[in-house]
Order: C-alpha cells, then sequence, then structure tokens
DNA sequence: AGTTAATCGAGACGGTACGTCTGGTCTTAAG
DNA sequence: CTTAAGACCAGACGTACCGTCTCGATTAACT
C-alpha cells in the first residue's frame, strides 16, 4: 500500500498543511470564544491569515467548517476509564464529560447542533463524526456490563445510552441550570439505581 | 396606578389584534414548515400580509417573534393527566410528548433552541416561558408519587426530570434515531426501573 | 398633470434624494480619476457614505451605475451654437468637443465603451442614453445647412456624422495622438472641403 | 561564450512550440467567439490543454495575451492593393477592411480596446503592433495619390488617415449601426469629395 | 365634529456575511 | 528547464437578511 500511495502522489502543488491547520485552529478558536456568532468565514480567515478562497477550497460552507475545526481540534479528548466495574467506568466518564462539556467543549457543541437545525449536511457530518461513534463506545461499555452481570440482560443499549447522555446534552443546549460533574455523578446513580423504594 | 392604568386607555388608534395574530399565525407556519432557515422576518411579513415595520414595532427581534409565536401558537397542548399511580402518568405524559415533539413541534423547539445559542434573551424566554413551568409541573407529579409511596422519597427532582425528558430534547436536537411513544415507553421503564438486575 | 402626480405619491418611505445623488457624484469621480479600474461598488459606496445595498436598490450591476454617472453628471455640457454658418457651427462645435473630450470627460466615455464591450445593456444604455441623441442632434444642424445650401443635398446624415465624430471618438479609444481642438479643427476642414485638388 | 551559447542547446527541456501554438489559437477563438467576457486564463487554459502557469511563464497578463493572439492568428489578413489610382485603392481597401472588421475580427479588435482602457500596456502593445504600422501604410497610399495629382498636395496625413479610419474603428467600439462594405464606400465617397457642393 | 395620537403598510437606508469567480504568484512531480 | 496540476493570497461581484428610519393613510378616543 505504501508503494501505491507514494506512487499516486499527485501532480500539482500540495496542500500545505499548515494552512489547513491554522484555519481549523482559528475557527475552533472562534468558536470556544464567541459561539456561533462572530463564527464567520471572513474572521476565521483573518484570524488564521489564510484567503477566503482557501477556505472555500476545502469546505463547502460554514457549517462543514465549524465541524471540522471541532473534530479536529476539540473532539478526540475524552476516553473511557477501563476498571472493574462497567457501572463505575460509566459513571466517571460521565462525570468526565459533564466537566469538559461544561467549559468550552459545550459551547462548541450547542453552536453545532444550532447551525445544525438549519443545515442538514452539518447535522449529518455531526452525527456521523461525533455522535455515533461515541454511542457505540458506550454501547460497548454497557455490554461489558451485562456480561459481568452488574447491569440486566434485558436492557435497549439505545435507550441507556439516551438515557444518560441525553440529558447532558439537554443541559447545554438548554441551560436551565450549570452542568457540573456532581450532577453528573447524580444523574447515573438516579438512573442506574432506578426511582422505586428499594425493596 | 394599576387604576390609571387599566383605565386610561391610551389615545391614538388601538392596535387591531388581527395584525398581531396574524403575524404570530405565520411565523409559527414558518417555522413548522422550515425550521430557523425559510424563518425570516420577510418571510413572516410576506406571508401574514403585515408590514415588517409592524412587526418591529411588536417584537425587538427575530428571535423575541419565535418565541411569541411558538408560545402563542403551539405550547399549551400537552396537558398531565391524573390516575392513580403517578409512575403511569408520567409516563404516559411523556409518550404523548414523545408524540408529539416527534412532529411539527419539534421543528419548532429546536429552531427556538438553535436561535438561542446565539441570542441569550431568546434563550432566556424559552426557559422563563416554557422549559421551567413545564418542569415544575413534571415535579409535582413527581412529588404526588413520592407521597404515595411509588417514588424513593430522597430523589434529586430536577435530576429526575432531567434523566426523564432530557433525553427526548435531546433526540429532537440531535436526531440519531426518530422519536416515538414506543421509544419514550420503554425510557420511562428503564429510568423506573433502574439498569442493575432484579435480585 | 401636475395634480396626477401629486397624487400619485407612492406609499412608503420617499426616496432621498442625496443618497441618490451621493452616489452618482461618487461614481463620475471615480471614473474620472482612475477610469474604470477603481471602479469598483465598493468604492463608490465608500467615498459616497452610502451603502452597498444601497447602490443595488437602484442600479443593477456596475455598468448601469457607470452610464447613469455619466448621464447625471457630465453628458449634458455640451451644446450647438447657432449662427448664420452651419459649417461654422459645426465646426466649433466639433472643437469644443474635443476639447472637453480630451480631459476627464474621454477617460470617462473610454471607460464605458470598454465596459460596454463585455456587457450589452450598457452598450445598450450608452447609445440610447448619449450617443443617438447626439447624433440627432448633429443631423439637425447638417439639415439647417443643406436648407441654406452650404452643404450638398445628397449628402447621407449618418455617413456624415460618422465621419465627423467617428475619428473623435477614435483618439478617445485608441489614443494614437492628443485630442486637441486644432486637430478637431483641421478634421473639419479637411473632410467638409474634402481631400481632391480643388478645380 | 556566444559561439558556447549558439551552439549549446541549453539544458533542459526545450520550449515545445506548439504549447505555445496552442495557447494563441485558444486565445483568438475565445475573442472571436464571447469578447473581452469569457476571454478568461482558466478559459484559454481549458481550451488549449495547457496550464495556467504555461500561460504566466510567456505572458505577463490577460491583456498582452489578448494582443499576442490577435497579432499572431489574425492580424495580417488586409493588404493594399495597388492600381493606377490611389484614391481608389483607398477606396477599396476601406471597403475590405469594414466588411472584415465587420465580422469576428471587429469583436476581437473591440476586446482588445477595451482591455486597453484599463491597461496601459495592452494599449501600448496594440498601437505599436497593429494600430500604428497600419497607419504608415496608409499614409504610403496616400503620398502616392499626392504624387500623382489626384490628391491635395497640403493635406495633414495624420488628419486624413483619422478622418477615413476613425469612423470605422468608431462603428466596431460604438456599433449603433452595422458596419458594412456599402457604408464604407459611402464614407470613403464623402470624405474625400468633401460635402460642399460642387459648384 | 374636529383634534390627536397611535397603528399599519410600504419601502428606503446602512450594514454585514454569504458563496462565487477571477487574477496573478508560487510550489511541486513528471518529462 | 519546461510542462501540467493545482494550492495560495487577494479582492470584487451580486444576493440575502437584519434592524432602523421615514413616510402617507387610517382609525378610535378625547376634546
Amino acid at each position: 500500500m505504501s508503494i501505491s500511495k507514494s506512487t499516486a502522489r499527485r501532480r500539482g502543488r500540495p496542500q500545505g498543511d499548515e494552512v489547513k491547520i491554522a484555519i481549523l485552529k482559528a475557527a475552533n478558536e472562534l468558536l470556544e470564544e464567541q459561539g456561533l456568532a462572530g463564527f464567520t468565514i471572513d474572521a476565521v480567515a483573518t484570524r488564521s491569515g489564510a484567503a477566503r478562497s482557501s477556505i472555500y477550497r476545502w469546505w463547502p460552507n460554514r457549517g462543514a467548517l465549524a465541524i471540522a475545526g471541532f473534530l479536529a481540534e476539540t473532539a478526540q479528548k475524552i476516553g473511557y476509564p477501563v476498571t472493574a466495574s462497567a457501572i463505575a467506568d460509566m459513571k466517571s466518564q460521565m462525570m468526565r464529560v459533564a466537566e469538559v462539556y461544561g467549559q468550552k467543549v459545550g459551547r462548541i457543541i450547542s453552536a453545532l447542533v444550532a447551525q445544525g437545525q438549519s443545515d442538514p449536511e452539518t447535522l449529518r457530518a455531526l452525527l456521523d463524526g461525533y455522535v455515533l461513534p461515541r454511542r457505540d463506545e458506550a454501547k460497548k461499555v454497557l455490554a461489558r456490563g451485562v456480561a459481568s452481570g452488574e447491569l440486566r440482560d434485558d436492557l435497549d443499549f439505545d435507550v441507556v445510552v439516551d438515557a444518560l447522555y441525553g440529558p447532558i446534552w439537554y443541559r447545554i443546549l438548554v441551560p436551565h441550570a450549570p452542568l457540573t460533574p456532581e450532577w453528573a455523578g447524580r444523574l447515573a446513580d438516579h438512573v442506574f439505581g432506578g426511582l422505586r423504594p428499594l425493596r
């Protein structure tokens, strides 16, 4: 493969990575600082030092650029711990997510979702590039819990993931109260433990 | 003062309600049909037959108009059933909400949330005018459940409401899968019952 | 008529003449100073203090604006003298035209013709708004000359106008040598007198 | 050195004339077909199969390329007939010019002149490469006419050339009426014969 | 019944971002 | 060293909204 790859080097001037990286970096910073407002192609161009046309060469529109910036810079930061207990892993991961989403990242995500409401391609990209992969990871943890007997074996994983992570996104997007790790911990306890009296 | 206010019908031509109503109706229809894209002051004016200036006389900006349209036309449609079982009431209400939000209303809400991301006043209005009141209603049902012994007495109501309704909003805003009453029913079962084996 | 005119006052905010005038003035100045290069919608907007959108409200594109500026500001400056001799009138008018076209006006006209080469509507507007009316004026003077016996009665007026004014435009557009009143005078003498020996 | 230079075929790949020729041909065709609009470096590159950079290696800018294309492909097509009568030669040549300029060539010339208005080098090149040489040829014919006594001996040749050819260029550039050989013939008759009654 | 002050439709106006299209420069791989 | 390919900076184009503003026309309450 490496052979075919080295051979198939295209003809013209190769794409200078610095430009692309600078653009994505600038895009991300703008989203962090100002959300969707202020996230202007012009602003990205100015801050990155690139030309507007260079941006449009690589991304078809604002939404695509925003997604790309997010995925390149911010997305891959939260992994799952792996201990003996799947439930404990899940809970601690939710708390970390809540912590991170409570900061800048939450602003970016909410901006992306907002953009997605009026731009189907952005939504699609967000789902395929971020949401669905992370849901799959979560399902694996759940499967581990079922296998170990920590979790019931009749769970609907999609419903469970919605129940555990849905509220977190909800609090990002509809911030009726702050998003804190403590809250996320209590959320995990409630959902895992159920709401009925113990007996 | 309140007297003088109620009495002292101001001079000049009073505001004809038809205009306001036509505007709100048009606003709502546009949101239903096209979401935030296509929801243009101009489009609302054209469809309603009103003048742009008439819109701006009564609402300061796009977001405020959108909220107003939503609250006036769509918001008050889903009440809580009251039966012997608080859990059953909650579950059936969630299923109804899921059904309604799965249609046009969901599109409107997602548009409003999206608008809210770049417009704090819209967000505030959505919270105060819709989200928080409905959360309070839900908490009342929960309190009934605690009183009747159906629910544990150590619940954090805010967390519970997040756990039950958060996922519904999440599925509106991040539509990775369709929002159906069946799904909402399963969600209720999982959350109320907990995820651990029965033992 | 004045009645119908006063009655037919349209509904909305009337068009403020200052804006339109400022735009046309700025357009003309830019054409004078820099020709077609530098004649940018943005530059016109900046110099006039108007918004780009205000320009596009009244003129569909660059060419239309250029023509409008020319016709409004510069076009109507050269009238025909009327004396006993049509030939003398013609000659002196040609000399005046040469003098004026030798300055800024010539630069504007050449810019307009250039623009017209790639924009049929601009060309059409230039013809209808400037070229043809002025040709008609010239033909009237010629007719006077024929009536008085100064000129032959078998002249093809269109050909004559081309012969007298064509060279002037030619020297504007293809400036192989400067355009001066003296030259225009000699041109008139040659054409009126013919090129053959006197006998 | 000069020896080695003439002998020593420079290193590297020799310049294939086909490329240059293909470029000029494509440039000319585009000018013929669409005038200045559509005459894009990119369009020339695409049609000729050459790369944009190859064009810019040989010509500094759009105008230079246009001129080059014109001179290489279209310019040298109209010679002067030589008979006993200089006036007849002149007239028949004018008619031929009018015929040719009335077709594609006219469109090219007008495009070049237009380009020249905003690009002094193009103008210079057009003058030096085409206009002035042709004027010189015309003057020689005039001189023949003076020598033979057909023409007055006090003529200002520059004025006469302007009078005879100026109108033709004028009709190309300001096409208020079609450019036909008949018209050119009448033009010649009027100018040579003068406009005054015969007496 | 006339005055008065507000509503309402219409639309001009200054702004700002969008996405597209050129121009001209520069950088690479292949020949 | 030439050629094809194409990345890159720069900047104008015309479009679409926004929110403000200025009009004339209308209309109900107050005088």
